[in-house]
DNA sequence: AGCACA
């Protein structure tokens, strides 16, 4: 911490976009989702189902909300990237192609203050509806928690119908837009070796990539130091060495699933690297 | 999914 992020000489330097960067999320240690825009007879597990394969994922919950039928999930990742990326290739995914709902993810405003408990359930059914006869059924899944810690979220819920009730109220039933969104639920934005490194890996860059336009793109941000890039099998994957962690961490986060004017494929898919890159 | 350089 003694150097902050002084300008190196790099011919590629161009402006420092620590506060104006793009997203930017500089905001966070929040590695939980916030879920909404689904129908309301969605199930735990299928919420489960869909947040599982993602790297880093740890659990999730779905909450009726007691405002009408609609429910809304929260979904929890060992950590923030994780969670960013999930949200990233998560959202606007059509759920449910009968119904036309898609989902709507964004970043929760607190963590879940449910800590999981290993061995237990990865998902859990919170229930704020007052019970009608016709559909006492729904929640019985698995585990439902009954910890009194349980429900942090409410503020989220509140909060996010508040400054956002358009979104949060029923789109899954009142947005002819969401028709346009067709993406597959099944497709993963990796994040893979999930132990922190301030070397990043970088891959899915397609065929025509350069070292000199990836390295324009990274030397915007502090910290950056040397780009590496390696053909294997065709593809060519880069490593991008920064001073610290955090600075990898934060270009990790803001560059995930972009896309590169050379890409012929989807965006970047960036992790720290296995091992830091060899001094210089 | 695909992780090298010493």
């Amino acid at each position: 911490m003694s150097h902050g992020h002084h300008q190196p000489y790099d011919p590629y330097y161009q402006l420092p976009p620590a506060a104006a960067a793009p997203g930017g999320e500089w905001n966070s240690g929040i590695n939980t989702l916030f879920v909404s825009g689904l129908p309301d007879d969605v199930k735990a597990r299928e919420i489960h189902n869909i947040f599982r394969r993602r790297p880093g994922f740890d659990s999730c919950q779905l909450k009726y909300t007691g405002r009408g039928n609609q429910v809304v999930a929260f979904a929890t990742f060992f950590n923030h990237q994780s969670a960013i990326a999930a949200l990233h290739s998560l959202n606007g995914v059509k759920f449910d192609p009968q119904s036309g709902s898609t989902l709507h993810i964004e970043l929760a405003r607190s963590n879940s203050r449910r800590k999981r408990k290993p061995g237990s359930g990865a998902y859990v059914v919170i229930d704020k509806r007052t019970k009608k006869p016709s559909d006492a059924h729904e929640t019985s899944s698995d585990d439902v928690e009954s910890d009194p810690e349980e429900d942090p979220e409410m503020n989220n819920v509140d909060t996010a119908y508040q400054g956002d009730s358009e979104n949060a109220k029923s789109e899954a039933a009142s947005d002819p837009d969401n028709a346009a969104v067709a993406v597959n639920i099944g497709e993963r934005t990796a994040e893979g070796g999930v132990r922190p490194c301030s070397t990043l890996f970088i891959a899915n860059l397609g065929p025509n990539c350069t070292e000199d336009e990836l390295k324009q793109v990274l030397s915007q941000y502090p910290g950056f130091h040397v780009l590496k890039i390696r053909a294997k099998g065709g593809m060519p994957v880069a490593f991008a060495d920064f001073e610290e962690i955090e600075q990898a961490t934060k270009v990790m986060e803001n560059l995930q699933e972009t896309t590169l004017p050379s890409s012929d494929r989807g965006g970047m898919h960036i992790e720290y690297a296995r091992s830091k890159m060899r001094k210089p």
